[in-house]
DNA sequence: GCAGACTTGGAAACCGCTTTCCGGGGAGGT
DNA sequence: ACCTCCCCGGAAAGCGGTTTCCAAGTCTGC
């Protein structure tokens, strides 16, 4: 490899100039002088060492980004605004996916840590185990000690700058649209249990609709996937309208009564929560609760990086989305 | 931040026996002294710093994914494989995305070879300018040459190793399928006409379609994504039959057709090309051609690592999946 | 009981770059 | 013409690890 030293060499100077030639300072270097380290490192085809870069400065270019699952676009879609956003500040981005296991989120942070990443953004669901959520904020404590910055999309459990989905409020506003269309007997594919964001959306929906005096929905635990939602669907008795709490299980319920012959939304309603873009055009079209998830993965970056006493914690509301796949009862 | 020399401090070893007992060496450290660092480490809550082992070690345990839009599930599922194969090999992943900008690729080759990662993947098609294929392959070159593994999953333009998804065959497989379905007035949305893999399927279905002697299909360029297949889709003529070079596309002309009531198989047939996983629940079920998108991401990452000469193409089948979305003409 | 082979701990060089601290020379002021 | 002050180039000290090379101690075998 082409080192600063072959480069300084190669124009006749010493490595401070060079160094402050091709790795921006705020000492000036002459024309002459410039010019010659430029052409030199362009004829060496040199690239500066970043890990040297990193060592030296104390400080690194790079930051971390840690989701569940790639594959869900729920996640790309929050990923790819960090990623925009952190585009246009001129950092990198290391992608972590815990494949939705908690331990592997810790460990990401440990190894983030290591990494010396200049913020750790946590996207994506907390799970409702106090254990495990107590030792994420230990790593992310000791990570944060070293000077480094954190945010979270998900729920304020950690101690850091979040951006919190209003999972509660949006699945009630679904829940009095849902019943202002005259629905009254409801279902809940409700996710795990353990995981905050599924709990959240299901109580949320429940408690909107005892307030409104119906009958507590029927809520079904599964996992939060499509085929989660498909399995779900299964074991849903004679509700009229039936809430995933989340699109890509919603659209696994629809696959499952499409095979089994019961239409939606005449035989049934369904609506899930997320308004994922991949699933615009799904048909009959999904009613949901829309999030700007491009736009909460750039504002938790911009929190990340200006963190700042006391931590901030932005909720992002849900917009309600009425499409067919609800139907007005009579 | 606590280093390795605090440990050794408080552990009242040498420096050399802190790094040997915490970072894998291939030395042996006596029982005590390993008890007294690690627990020292513990209590000091210690975190190697990776920027300095790589510069120290010379060789780094991170590797570069270039992909044009992880939002776009074809990307993610790729990404995705390749994430995992990372992960079993201990490996940390730099995530990048281009937006479809051949100019930003360039830059991401350059930046990771800055960062020294052990591997980059360039994943996704290439373009059809030979002046900016050649400034990518020339970043490469420089990167290879510094010691970096490379691969790409696309086509075999760049001189590595090459996972190569069976385009043309796999188009042509599907014409010579649709046509046995008595079509024979096609139209094909074709993409960007630069775009390599838009164009070897649009040209691999309409040479199948010549080969059997049939009229030339109708090409209609536009964007690669769902909204270039939504308009592409308005400009069809009388086709009975129409391939979108892509499944995100095809929903996008799916959605079209819907709009203005045409109706999907019965007055028009359509198909598109990946099987996104995403949109397996699609109604009409779409017809398409299936590529084992994460076995390919893993399979690129394991051509970069063990990296040999000759370069290695491994051209990878797809298998025509016949769905709803097409109907058999009489 | 002793030579030689092994084991294990530590000192120090080194990885590639940044940046502080010096020093020399030219510009500007009087 | 002389003295400051400023500007710019270079030497060298880190940044936080890894690893080579020594030296001292431990084991073995005869």
């Amino acid at each position: 490899m082409v080192t600063l030293e072959d480069v300084a060499r190669q124009a006749g100077v010493s490595l401070a100039t060079a160094s402050r030639v091709l790795n921006g300072s705020t000492r000036q270097v002459g024309a002459a002088l410039r010019a010659r380290v430029e052409r030199a490192a362009d004829e060496l085809g040199y690239r500066a060492n970043i890990a040297a870069q990193t060592l030296a400065r104390g400080a690194s270019n790079v930051i971390g980004i840690v989701v569940h699952d790639l594959t869900d676009p729920y996640f790309a879609a929050l990923a790819d605004g960090a990623m925009r956003a952190a585009a246009t500040e001129g950092l990198l981005v290391m992608v972590g996916t815990t494949h939705r296991d908690p331990e592997q989120e810790i460990a990401y942070v440990a190894t983030l840590n290591a990494q010396r990443v200049r913020a750790v953004l946590l996207v994506g669901s907390r799970v409702a185990d106090p254990a495990v959520t107590g030792r994420l904020r230990d790593e992310l404590t000791r990570y944060r000690q070293g000077g480094g910055r954190a945010a979270c999309v998900g729920q304020d459990l950690l101690g850091v700058d979040t951006v919190a989905p209003a999972n509660r409020e949006g699945a009630a506003e679904l829940a009095r649209a849902l019943a202002g269309l005259g629905h009254t007997r409801f279902a809940v594919l409700a996710g795990p249990p353990h995981l905050v964001t599924a709990a959240d959306r299901c109580a949320g929906f429940a408690e909107a609709i005892e307030e409104l005096g119906l009958p507590a929905p029927q809520v079904v635990h599964g996992a939060f996937d499509r085929d989660g939602g498909y399995a779900a669907a299964q074991q849903v008795g004679d509700a009229t309208c039936v809430f995933a709490v989340n699109d890509v299980m919603a659209v696994g319920a629809l696959a499952a009564y499409r095979e089994r012959g019961v239409r939606v939304p005449e035989d049934v309603s369904v609506a899930g929560f997320d308004d994922i873009v991949t699933l615009r055009d799904h048909v009959p079209a999904l009613t949901t609760v829309r999030l700007p998830l491009q736009d909460m993965g750039a504002r938790a970056l911009e929190l990340a990086l200006n963190e700042a006493e006391p931590v901030v914690v932005e909720q992002v509301a849900g917009e309600v989305v009425l499409r067919e796949s609800v139907r007005r009862m009579t």
